[in-house]
RNA sequence: CGAGGUGUAGCGCAGUUUGGUAGCGCGUUUGGUUCGGGACCAAAAGGUCGCAGGUUCAAAUCCUGUCACCUCGACCA
């Protein structure tokens, strides 16, 4: 927390500039989104950022809704010998999962593990749904929260618990299962840049940063505003990893025995840490109009004079018949100049001020949280020129972060551009495809390969690392 | 889990070196004046000093342990 000084304008918020870290974990809980709790690494989610949570649930579900996919819930609870039937994934999650091993006052015979992701518990009800052909695709998707025991915390990018979902699908091809994990890449790609307005680079995973038990692993990567990498969401194709040891077989149309093909995708609260750390400025939280619980607030000015409470209340009630999400703030012990910063730090996008002067003239004042700009607008037809100017919030707000990420992403040639690269942005780089040259990156740098972007276009033919033949076009970038 | 830091009123902090009655600012409550970018005056309420042991006539302060949070690493959505 900053130390607070009378002659700053902004006094509570320690400077983005300043410490970065500092300043997200400020703007976290000055904007009221979240609380620390007693129970290790868990937070409690506050009204204003789980109304964030709720959008971004209700927008994303539309869209897993439209391309087929229905909502399901599993346990809770997934027994030991489910987990332990993939190596590879009982190997990646086994550091990080909690275990039950008491029933009331009984030990149990065998212990649960506190989910960190469903694919076995999944797999194994997909083993007695899927007899046949006609059974596929099964195409389900669960909102719920997992677990995992990390060792190290931050509101929203990396908690013990978490809210998510995770899509799992089965199909009768490799073919299908591929179309699948591309579509929903494709879904969190759209969502992402449209709906939060962060832009992302798509593209696989290498091995070494695959999900533990996938075949392959595609990722959204967003950068945030100190350059770094934040894997935003992550769509997997399993093939028939999973389908073997849990025996997920049907019966196809040629009358033989085979084996499903599978996929899973996720996104995260992660998301609300991407959006902060993507848009936030010195005053606080910025929020792209499609996910902000508010995205008018009203003020009156001078509410004590005659009519002005009356009317700020008319212009707000216009507002929220239009379809916005107005909160009219009338509260009478705060000053305007109060409230101003108040919903600044947190991020509702468009500010109207509505004071005497105003209402005689059949105007308000509209303030920008993008630009800051202030524009006086007619009351008559209000609620269109508001509509007009969320959309402009938007589109702003994703060119802005746009070009930031652009203007911080550069291709390296040498080992020494990389280090130099990767301390403020993306390094794209040419890769031999050997884990050995992704380990001394980050070694050397603390630096980890994000993703394989889908344009391969070459930008050099030999590793950046060890100088060897190469033929992957590859980001690195220090994550989070 | 390794290194470093911080826990004192709702929030932010001082006090700890050198043990001796718990302090400040903001906020809150009440009344009044204010109101176009974090208003002002007056009065009031509010704390077993993270927790547990120990040393001492006496511990926020010294010792031991422990928990939580923050930062940087290693590991991860």
């Amino acid at each position: 927390m900053a130390k607070k000084n009378q002659q700053e304008f902004v006094q509570h918020i320690t400077p983005r500039s300043e410490d970065f870290s500092q300043w997200y974990t400020d703007v976290v809980k000055l904007a009221d989104l979240m609380d620390y709790t007693p129970v290790r690494g868990c937070m409690a989610i506050k009204p204003y950022g789980y109304g964030i949570w709720e959008l971004i649930q209700k927008q994303l579900d539309a869209e897993f809704k439209r391309t087929g996919h229905q909502n399901v819930s599993m346990p809770m609870l997934i027994p030991e010998s489910l987990l332990l039937k993939e190596a590879d994934h009982v190997e990646g999650f086994a550091p990080e999962v909690a275990w039950v091993t008491q029933g009331g006052t009984e030990p149990l015979a065998e212990r649960l593990a506190v989910r960190p992701t469903s694919e076995t518990i999944f797999c194994t009800m997909y083993a007695k749904w899927v007899q046949s052909w006609r059974d596929l695709p099964l195409k389900y998707n669960q909102w719920c929260s997992v677990m995992r025991w990390e060792k190290t915390t931050r509101p929203f990018l990396r908690t013990a618990e978490f809210l998510w979902q995770e899509g799992h699908t089965v199909h009768a091809t490799a073919e299908e299962a591929q179309e699948e994990t591309m579509q929903m890449l494709g879904v969190y790609r759209d969502f992402c840049e449209g709906v939060l307005a962060v832009p992302v680079y798509c593209g696989q995973k290498s091995d070494k940063e695959k999900f533990a038990g996938a075949r392959a692993t595609y990722s959204v990567e967003a950068m945030m505003q100190d350059g770094k990498a934040l894997q935003s969401g992550t769509s997997h194709n399993f093939g028939t990893n999973f389908s073997e040891p849990f025996e997920i077989k049907f019966l196809d149309k040629d009358g033989t025995q085979k084996y499903a093909h599978e996929t899973s995708w996720g996104v995260s609260t992660r998301l609300i840490g991407a959006v902060i750390m993507t848009h936030g400025d010195e005053r606080g939280l910025k929020l792209p109009p499609k996910i902000a619980p508010i995205q008018v607030v009203v003020v009156p000015v001078a509410a004590h004079k005659e009519g002005v409470l009356e009317g700020a209340k008319a212009v707000a009630d216009k507002l929220e018949a239009a379809g916005i999400r107005v909160r009219f703030d009338d509260r009478d012990n705060v000053t305007p100049g109060w409230k101003f910063n108040e919903w600044e730090l947190k991020g509702v996008p468009v500010r109207v001020e509505v004071g005497p002067r105003d209402l005689e003239q059949g105007q308000v004042m509209s303030v920008r949280r993008d630009t800051y700009e202030k524009a006086p607008l007619a009351i008559e037809g209000l609620e269109t020129e508001i509509l007009a100017m969320l959309d402009a919030v938007q589109s702003n707000m994703f060119e802005t972060a746009k070009a930031f990420r652009d203007a911080h992403t550069a291709d390296v040639h040498t080992m020494d551009e990389l280090g130099e690269q990767v301390n403020g942005g993306y390094a794209k780089a040419m890769w031999c495809g050997e884990q050995a040259c992704e380990d001394e990156i980050k070694n050397r740098f603390a630096a980890s390969s994000r993703c394989m972007p889908f344009d391969q276009t070459p930008i050099g033919e030999t590793c950046v690392c060890c100088g060897k033949p190469a033929h992957k076009v590859i980001y690195f970038a220090k994550a989070y």
